[in-house]
DNA sequence: CACTAAATGTTATAATTTTAACATTACAAC
DNA sequence: GTTGTAATGTTAAAATTATAACATTTAGTG
């Protein structure tokens, strides 16, 4: 009599499987049980499913699992990085093209393009590309490609060439290492194709980095600081910093 | 006055754009402020982030607004639904690389594919791929191009050649619309070229598709009946009714 | 500095969710 | 049928979360 209550998982599992959430007593009428006994699956099965606040959930959903590591230190980071991004969305126009590169830095960016009227975003990113799809002012185009998981990111040999192919107004790039001398890096190889050819296709390149980036050279090069047109970062030291060692000048914005 | 809310906004979103849930009392933490005044704060801007049972998850999380038309007809066509990819699963083979087409009826076939060595899934559906993204197991290919909202897909010229160029083992394949003279058709239009492609790149062909989608002819027709080597469906009538007017014959499916 | 208004805090109360304990029902073996 | 066990239902109490009302603080203004 065991089936019962897998089968009763299996009826909520699909149930939640075209997204959304179910309340207890939803899901309850919906089995023909009381809530007591979905609690009790729900308690067995603590994988599939979880209950937030008397409603279901699918427990693989990116964003269920609690955050525990939560310092005051983080906090003013992320504070940081949106701060950062507000000052990025100053280059934003209404009907612009954007690429918007990968990593977190520039998710808050993403949250505020649904006060335009129209844009599209050109991205290589799987978060930018969840964060932008059900905004209706914006169009999306995903390079595809295969998945890179520690990155979140597609890359494919002719990324290059679709890439050319678009007419691209700004592109937003991200930098895990920004150096005077030794130029501007990233973590992963895969990204730097992209990169590259967003820059060469960009009419305006625009590097967004925090401060804590500065003098950092990561194992994937792919610009020279003085490649970009604006860098837009939060540090007040940056611009002599930046500008020191420089004959071209790009625009530095920074408090 | 009002940018300090904004700014905890801001905060709240940054420490959960990573993924994950945060207590209201971390929240209220994080910003140095007490609970109400974030309750306050998520109530005039509901769109950024939502409350659940206490707990803050961002809005825009796939499975995370409410479903609500939930009745016990719907609750059996899911349940159809999971026991069709079930029957689906058996023709899964480890090491398979698979074609998954777009629509919600292939996607308890997802949940499903924890379960294999490797595996490798090629799609253009958004949906399709965020319920494989975080399985270790499988290796994903995404097919960009430009997003198509209404069926959370991607579509682009160049889509074709891409599919002919990988090596396709099984194709599964959706339908909004079956019928024996009239052919196998969907919604929309754009979805015709990566059926057709995957279609004739693939060794093995199946169509997977309810009982409810016979005899019904929808706008943009691609392939016939017979161009599939299996239909995998739940109908008990379906084997004759489909095999009684053609010649070929794929394998039928059915309880 | 006083004054106003908005923002935030505090507290009590209401509503909801969770837990636990015990009652009932359904099923299987004899 | 009887019996035993597992599954489910019911109910009350505890814990948590939500709401509302009012108090307090803060920032801006003349």
């Amino acid at each position: 009599m065991k089936d019962r209550s897998a089968l009763r998982l299996a009826t909520l599992q699909e149930a939640l499987a075209s997204g959304g959430t179910l309340h207890l007593r939803d899901a309850a009428a919906l089995c023909g049980v009381s809530e007591m006994t979905i609690r009790r699956d729900l308690n067995a099965h603590p994988h599939v499913i979880s209950l937030l606040g008397g409603r279901l959930v699918m427990a693989h959903t990116p964003g269920v699992t609690p955050v525990y590591d939560l310092s005051e230190q983080q906090a003013s980071r992320y504070q940081a990085k949106s701060r950062l991004c507000q000052r990025a969305q100053r280059f934003i126009e209404d009907g612009d093209t954007l690429f918007v590169d990968c990593g977190s830095t520039l998710m808050p960016l993403m949250n505020q393009l649904g006060d335009y009227r129209e844009l599209t975003v050109i991205t290589y990113a799987l978060n930018v590309a969840n964060a932008v799809a059900p905004l209706p002012n914006v169009r999306l185009v995903l390079l595809g490609g295969l998945f890179y998981p520690a990155s979140q990111t597609f890359a494919s040999d002719t990324m290059a060439e679709s890439i050319e192919r678009l007419g691209i107004n700004k592109a937003f790039i991200s930098a895990a290492g920004v150096d005077v001398q030794r130029g501007v890096s990233c973590f992963h190889f895969h990204e730097v194709l992209p990169k590259q050819a967003a820059m060469a296709a960009a009419m305006q390149r625009l590097l967004v980095v925090d401060a804590s980036k500065f003098g950092v050279v990561r194992p994937a090069y792919f610009a020279s600081v003085n490649e970009f047109d604006v860098i837009v970062t939060d540090e007040e030291g940056a611009p002599t910093l930046l500008r020191d060692a420089q004959s071209a000048s790009p625009t530095i914005t920074a408090p």
